[in-house]
DNA sequence: TAAGTGTATTAACACTATTAATACACTTAA
DNA sequence: TTAAGTGTATTAATAGTGTTAATACACTTA
C-alpha cells in the first residue's frame, strides 16, 4: 500500500500519515474503502501496530478516516475532510498575511503575487487527479 | 533592558531574542546603539553567557545586530534587516497561499480576506511605532 | 598588559518524541 | 459460545534533541 523510506529523517507514523493522506486526497482510495487493519498493516511495514494505529488517529483526527471500534477504519468521503482541511489552511494564511502586512509589505504586492499562485494552479491539481482517477508519488 | 518570564515554556535564549526584536523593529532600540556586553546582560539577568551569546547570535543572523569581535554588539539601521523580513514574510506566505489553493480555496476569498487584512492595519504598527517613538509590551 | 569584549568547544542535563510491549474491549462469524 | 479479528489504552524503554553550563581561546582598547 505504501512504503516507508528510512533515509527520512522524519517519524514512521507521520511518513504514514503523509503518503496515506496523498492517497485519499487524491481519491485513490475511494470513500468507504476499509483501511488494512492495524495489525495487517503493521506486519506488511515491519513496524509495531502502536506506529500504525497512531497513524490512524491522526488521519481520523484530520477527516480522512473513521473506526468502528472492532471492524476497522475506513476512508471517509471528501465531503468530511475538506471543510476542516480549508479551515485551517485559512487560518494559517490569514496569520502569515498579518505577518507579511507587518513586514512592511503592501496590499497591492500580496495582490499581484495571488495572481501569480492561482496561475501556477494549470499544473495538474489534487481535485483534478481525483476526478482523473490519477495518482502520483505514491509508491507501490 | 529586558524581563524573563520563567512560567514561558519557550527557551530562555528565545525569549530573549523576540523581547528584543521587539525592542529593535520598534526602534526603542536606536541604530548603532551598543548592546549589552553578553556577560553584562547574562550577569543582570542570572543566566549562563552562553545563552545570551545565542540570543544574539540569533539576532545577529537575522539582521537585527552587527558585531565587532572584542568590542561589542550593535544595533544596525532598519534598511540592514527590513529586507530579509519581508524576503521571508514572502516565501512563507507564498507557500501558505499555495497550500490555500490546494484545499480548494477559492482565489476571490482570499482576495477579500486580504482586503480584511489590511484593514486591520488601522491599529498601530511597528513602523508607526517607530516613527512616533512609542514603545508596548517591552517590559522593564 | 590587564580588563573588557565576543567566540568556540565540549559536556551535562533534561526533556520530549518515538516506538515497543502488553493487556483490554468490541465485533463478527463459525 | 467462542475464537479470531479488529481497534484502544497504558506503560515503559529508548533514543534523540535541545538547552544550558563550564571553560578556554582570541580580539580590542586603554
Amino acid at each position: 500500500m505504501i512504503l516507508l523510506d528510512y533515509r527520512d529523517r522524519r517519524p514512521i507514523y507521520e511518513q504514514m500519515v503523509e503518503k496515506l493522506e496523498r492517497l485519499i486526497a487524491s481519491g485513490a482510495l475511494e470513500p468507504l474503502t476499509k483501511m488494512p487493519s492495524v495489525r495487517s498493516l503493521a506486519m506488511e511495514l515491519s513496524v509495531n501496530p502502536n506506529t500504525v494505529q497512531r497513524a490512524y488517529a491522526q488521519l481520523e483526527q484530520d477527516g480522512y478516516l473513521y473506526t468502528v471500534s472492532g471492524r476497522g477504519s475506513f476512508v471517509t468521503a471528501e465531503s468530511e475532510w475538506k471543510d476542516s482541511r480549508q479551515s485551517k489552511a485559512l487560518e494559517q494564511w490569514t496569520e502569515v498575511t498579518r505577518q507579511a502586512r507587518d513586514s512592511g509589505i503592501k496590499k497591492e504586492e500580496l495582490e499581484r503575487l495571488l495572481q501569480d499562485v492561482f496561475v501556477e494552479e494549470e499544473a495538474p491539481d489534487s481535485e483534478q487527479r481525483r476526478k482523473a482517477g490519477r495518482k502520483e508519488s505514491e509508491d507501490d
